[in-house]
DNA sequence: GATAGTTTTTGACATAGGTCAAAAACGGGG
DNA sequence: CCCCGTTTTTGACCTATGTCAAAAACTATC
């Protein structure tokens, strides 16, 4: 279990008054498997951070469910795109686990960036890390075969290779279920 | 032609005082075709944009070339992860084309962020923006088939088809010279 | 602990796209 | 306008991974 809250202190430094702030403007709540968070279609107006469980976020192309990511505890598990576009997600995010999250509205945290200028520091330190961790998975996803990127996963997140379905990770990993089956019976 | 100074505008109100200070810490230079502005093994301490001209970024692995960004009029030009993590970088970076650029040093840029918070916004809006791009990239890597990464790169940027080596746009598309230059004799 | 639903595995087969090698086309300096 | 180096194209062949289908292994419910 990471919450928010300890997540913002590694990365910032969080004075009282922001720390009342954040804690006004955040609703902590909790999703039960199979729950969905946002479906395709509409638009994504939270931030969620996951504090304890897993959520996925996939979308429906060619009458198939990608797996876009999986976000475990101590993540943020949000449509970025429409969180910063505006737009209608393209994405549904659904439950894996019962999932314990933090949220703040896309107008709070505006209003926060705009009253605690140190604030747009984690917005851009957050999404630098992010933008790098994509930036591997791009490369891997044209350099590497399918089991050098399971390999990858596995030395990564251990951890969720146990608790998300199969299916789930060969679409994140951009590999077909059986191709990953195979995979995993070489071992 | 498109001067950092004009793209800052765009993106964020940009006071008097600001703008002195970007002006100070703005350095505008040009590089002739063929050369480096980073090699592989150094860290990369420069903010670049490209006002004109045309820069790639690539680096080796399995003893070959491997087009990771180009970067052409208007764009930035760095390498990200080591100019965000401070470490060497992996990643080369050649001018293709005689390329103007404006550079920030890495210092200037912490400093212009601690004394100018506004500009917070800046890093985390162009960060915002690079992730969604890169997040396109990887989902047409992952299910677009060699054609189709071809012809969305048509669409959006069909000028780079005619500036850049073929080979370099294979590369960055993640796939082979020769397949990328079959899929263009289909025309 | 039998039943039904879901998830994973296995098998057979198809194919997009990779590799290697050679030929052709292009481009710029003399 | 010719020559040399580079870039692109073409051909032959190979392989990793996808697809479809069925069997097997789980999981949860009554």
């Amino acid at each position: 279990m990471t919450t928010l809250i300890e997540y913002l202190h590694r990365t910032i430094a969080v004075s009282d008054r922001l720390q009342q702030e954040i804690d006004r403007i955040t609703r902590q709540r909790t999703v039960e498997k199979g729950q969905y968070l946002l479906r395709a279609g509409e638009r994504c107006d939270v931030l969620r951070f996951v504090e304890q469980g897993l959520l996925r976020g996939y979308y429906i192309e060619q009458e198939k469910e990608i797996t876009n990511w999986l976000a475990i505890d101590g993540e943020f598990a949000t449509s970025f795109y429409s969180f910063i576009t505006r737009e209608a997600s393209t994405e549904s995010i659904e439950a894996i686990e019962t999932t314990v999250l933090s949220e703040i509205k896309y107008a709070d945290l505006q209003a926060l960036y705009r009253d605690f200028p140190e604030t747009e520091r984690i917005g851009r330190i957050l999404t630098e890390n992010y933008y790098i961790k994509l930036e591997g998975r791009l490369l891997a996803s044209h350099f590497k075969t399918a089991k050098e990127r399971y390999e990858q996963l596995m030395d990564a997140h251990p951890i969720l290779l146990q608790r998300a379905p199969l299916g789930y990770i060969a679409s994140y990993l951009g590999i077909s279920q059986e191709t990953l089956s195979r995979i995993r019976a070489q071992y």
